[in-house]
DNA sequence: GTCTATACTTTGATAGAC
DNA sequence: GTCTATCAAAGTATAGAC
C-alpha cells in the first residue's frame, strides 16, 4: 500500500520525465496519482518548486541504485559500461523513446530559471559521477582519470539519448556506449584489460 | 533594419534556449521583440507551434554555420574538434552557463509531446550529423567512420552541455572535448595523425 | 501590418468546512 | 488529511477597427 506521497512524487517524476517541468501542470500530477488535490500543498507546502526538487532527488537516487545494480554482477568495468549503454537503448525502444534520463530535461529546463531546482540536478549528477568514479578506481584507474571517465561517460550517455529520443533511433546510444567502453578500456591497466579489438598497424584506409 | 518577423524568431530563440518551450510565454517574446502582439498570429498563423518548428530550423541553420565557420579554417580536424569544444567552453563561461545548444532544451521537451516540433529537431541534428561527417571524410576516414565519429561528437557535446549547466562548470565539456579529439585522431589514417600522445606501454597505475 | 480589446483555458495556489 | 469552492494570474488565441 503506497502513501499518498509517494504516488505523487511518482506520478511527477513520469510527467517531468516525458515533458519536462514547465510542461507539466501540478493538476495533471494529482490527478495521475489519484491524489486528492489539497494532498499536494499538504505534503508539499513549497508547492511546485518543492514537488520538483524531492522528484529530481528521488530520481536521481533510484538511477544511482541502477549504477549498482548494474556495475555489481558484472565481471569486469568495460562489460559494465556496455552493458549500461545496452540496457539504456533497449529501455528507449520499449518505451517509445520516452523513457531516457530521468532528470536531463528537468535539468535543462531549470539551468537558469529555478536555482533551488538547478542545486537539486546538480547534486544528482555529482552523486553519479562519483559512483560511476568509484569503481573506475576499483577496476586499477587513477583518481583523477576515474572521474574524468565518469563524467565523460554520463556526458556520452546524456548526449546520446537527446540525439535518440529527436531521431528516433537507438543508433546515437549505441554508438555513443562503443566510444564509452573503448575509452574506459583503454584507461585500464594492460593486464586489466582482457581481449581488445585487433590494434590498427599501418595500412590506411584510404588508397 | 531588420525585420518584425526576424526579431520575433530572434526573440523566441533566445527564450527556449534559456527557458524552453513550455516555458516561454509567446507574450513574452513579442514584447522583447518589441513587436506587436497581432504580428505573432499574422506571421505565424500557426501559432506557438508553428513559431517554435521555425525558430528551430533557423537556430540549427546558424549552428551549422558556425560548423562550417570552425572547420574550415582549422589546420586538420583534430584541431577543429578541440577548436569546437573549447570555444563552445568558452561561451558558456562568459554567459553564465545560459548559452549551449540552442535546440536541446526544445528537443528533450517536445519529444514525446509534439511531432511536428520533434520532426524539426530530428532535421537539424541530421544536418550536423551530415556537415561534421562529411569533414571527417575529407579527413581520410571511411563513410561508416566518419558518420560514427559524427553522431559521437555531438552527443558528447550535448551531454557535456547538460552537466555543464547543471555543476555550472566547464570542465564536463573540456573533458568531453578531450575524449572527442582523442577519438578523432584514432580514428585518422596513420600519416594523417601528426603529433600524437605517448602510448602507454607495460607499467600499470597499480602496484 | 498594426492597434486595442477580449474570449477562453489552464495555471499555481489558497480558504474554510469537515 | 481530505473535500469543495474559488482566486488571481498567465497561458494561447481571436475579433474587428484602423
Amino acid at each position: 500500500m503506497t502513501g499518498t506521497r509517494d504516488r505523487i512524487l511518482d506520478s511527477g517524476g513520469e510527467f517531468f520525465r516525458r515533458q519536462g517541468y514547465a510542461g507539466t501542470g501540478v493538476k495533471q500530477i494529482v490527478e495521475a496519482a489519484s491524489a486528492p488535490f489539497a494532498s499536494l500543498y499538504h505534503f508539499f507546502p513549497g508547492g511546485k518548486e518543492q514537488l520538483g526538487a524531492e522528484v529530481i532527488r528521488r530520481s536521481g537516487a533510484m538511477y544511482l541504485q541502477l549504477i549498482d545494480l548494474i556495475f555489481t554482477p558484472a565481471p569486469d568495468v568495460v562489460t559494465a559500461v556496455s552493458n549500461f549503454f545496452n540496457g539504456a537503448a533497449e529501455t528507449l525502444r520499449q518505451t517509445d523513446y520516452a523513457d531516457a534520463c530521468p532528470i536531463a530535461t528537468i535539468a535543462l529546463e531549470v539551468a537558469s530559471t529555478s536555482e533551488p531546482l538547478r542545486e537539486a540536478t546538480a547534486e544528482v549528477f555529482e552523486s553519479w559521477i562519483s559512483a560511476a568514479a568509484q569503481r573506475f578506481r576499483e577496476a586499477g584507474i587513477s583518481t583523477r582519470k576515474a572521474r574524468e571517465l565518469a563524467i565523460y561517460m554520463i556526458a556520452a550517455l546524456e548526449g546520446a539519448f537527446v540525439l535518440s529520443r529527436a531521431l528516433r533511433s537507438t543508433e546515437p546510444v549505441k554508438i555513443a556506449g562503443a566510444a564509452a567502453t573503448d575509452a574506459v578500456r583503454a584507461a585500464l591497466p594492460e593486464r586489466r584489460r582482457g581481449p581488445q579489438k585487433r590494434p590498427r598497424t599501418g595500412t590506411s584506409t584510404r588508397a
